[in-house]
DNA sequence: TTTAACTTGTGAATTCGTTCACAAGCCGGG
DNA sequence: CCCGGCTTGTGAACGAATTCACAAGTTAAA
């Protein structure tokens, strides 16, 4: 890849992709920029130039081919293989991810859940086991998953990430609300929701 | 306010005063931009100039007052108050949010859950009712919830916003993989997970 | 009182991301 | 085959966010 992209044109090409994705199932052949760009509140210009880091994938005058667009972009995005995804942490929100759908069908297979309590150890949770964590680096040299969704408490979190990393992954989704440290060649992307929740705060506080 | 505020500052001013509450935790009186920084994985000249919109609350040579800057960053960020907080969807997800004592402890209550499912409702979720869907009108013109979250289906999130908006509600945090629309007086932050993982894929792809 | 070591607050410089604006290309109709 | 309508792809302009760099202020020690 010749140049660095902004998060936040990454975070775009998914949305792009979804509303592709929605075309095609209702049989529509092309889509201009200006409709993706609706569908994503967004502006043409802005759909062509994140597209253009990549190649120029349209026709002047026509727009472009759902079918190969979609492609492109799940090309660009990685998602021709399907990932493995192991969760840490099988409590509450952790049996949530790990019992929905959504990350299956969009190509995210969880292989498994890991817990240090006794009395979740072994059970499934929609048919994903959960197993103990002391079984984390020879499940991982064996399965070899390529993401790990952190759903510890806090105080657990930079701990458990430290193994985790240890084993070779090089890609994590924490949950747990605190920054995390890891090398550079591991990517972590951390969703915070009391964060949210206090921009929401902000935004309700410092209104015109 | 005089001037718009960066998503990103509103952010970083969050996680610092989640720092400075560990800090203050530990009994520390002061604590310099550097240490902030370093904390949060930013820079020192980043940490003063968020600060430096809301105005000046440090001492040259010192730092800053460890409680005096956290009550500041709490009033800037409207966490004074206890905000009350309503769940829609009482389902995998929306159930582990209600059961999250992460919410309470950073002043946002949530009141109770809605949903459409029968045997759903007349349940508490530790404590908190599930309520039906029905009710939600009637509820929220009595309880006066300040925030909603939308923990519903992807096809019905943007109906349930409808509704959700025209009760009067005006911050909403959405877990739907949706774009939603909602007029300009209304904020609305969406969580969307199965993009956060689309940008893990996308680093995994495309490393050096 | 002077000095040395620190640290803030903030314009200015820089970097990064978005929007503009238009040449270049495609299509269908006459 | 040419014209009018439409849409892409992309430099250039713009605007927003970050980083630099330093004057100004604070403290402690001699
Ligand atoms: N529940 C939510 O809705 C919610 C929302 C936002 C963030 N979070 C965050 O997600 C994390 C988990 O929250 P939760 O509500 O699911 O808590 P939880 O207590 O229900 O689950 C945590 C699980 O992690 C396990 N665990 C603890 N230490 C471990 C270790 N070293 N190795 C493996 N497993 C370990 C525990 O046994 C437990 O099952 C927390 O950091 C929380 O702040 C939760
Ligand atoms: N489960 C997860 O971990 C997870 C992760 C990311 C995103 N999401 C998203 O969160 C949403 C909910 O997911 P889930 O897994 O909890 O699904 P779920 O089916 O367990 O829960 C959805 C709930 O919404 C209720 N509902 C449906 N229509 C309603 C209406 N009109 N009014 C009120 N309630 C209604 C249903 O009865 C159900 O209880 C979905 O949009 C999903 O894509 C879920």
């Amino acid at each position: 890849m010749a140049k660095r992209i902004a998060d936040s044109t990454v975070r775009r090409l998914s949305a792009y992709l979804r509303f592709l994705e929605d075309f095609e199932s209702r049989g529509l052949e092309t889509i201009s920029s200006e409709e993706l760009a609706q569908r994503g509140g967004t502006t043409s210009a802005q759909v062509r130039k994140d597209l253009s880091f990549f190649g120029s994938f349209g026709k002047r005058g026509l727009g472009y081919s759902v079918p190969e667009l979609a492609g492109r972009l799940r090309e660009i995005l990685g998602l021709g293989k399907e990932w493995k995804v192991i969760i840490i942490g099988a409590g509450k929100i952790g049996a949530a991810l790990a019992q929905y759908r959504g990350f299956r069908q969009r190509g995210f297979l969880i292989l498994a859940a890991y817990d240090a309590n006794e009395e979740k150890i072994g059970r499934k949770l929609e048919g994903i086991p959960v197993r103990d964590i002391t079984q984390l680096e020879r499940d991982v040299r064996q399965d070899r998953p390529d993401i790990a969704v952190l759903t510890v408490p806090a105080e657990e979190a930079q701990r458990v990430l430290d193994r985790v990393v240890k084993t070779g992954i090089k890609a994590i989704l924490n949950f747990a609300p605190t920054q995390l440290q890891a090398p550079a060649d591991v990517t972590v992307k951390t969703v915070n929701m009391a964060m949210e929740l206090e921009g929401l705060s902000y935004a309700l506080t410092n209104r015109d």
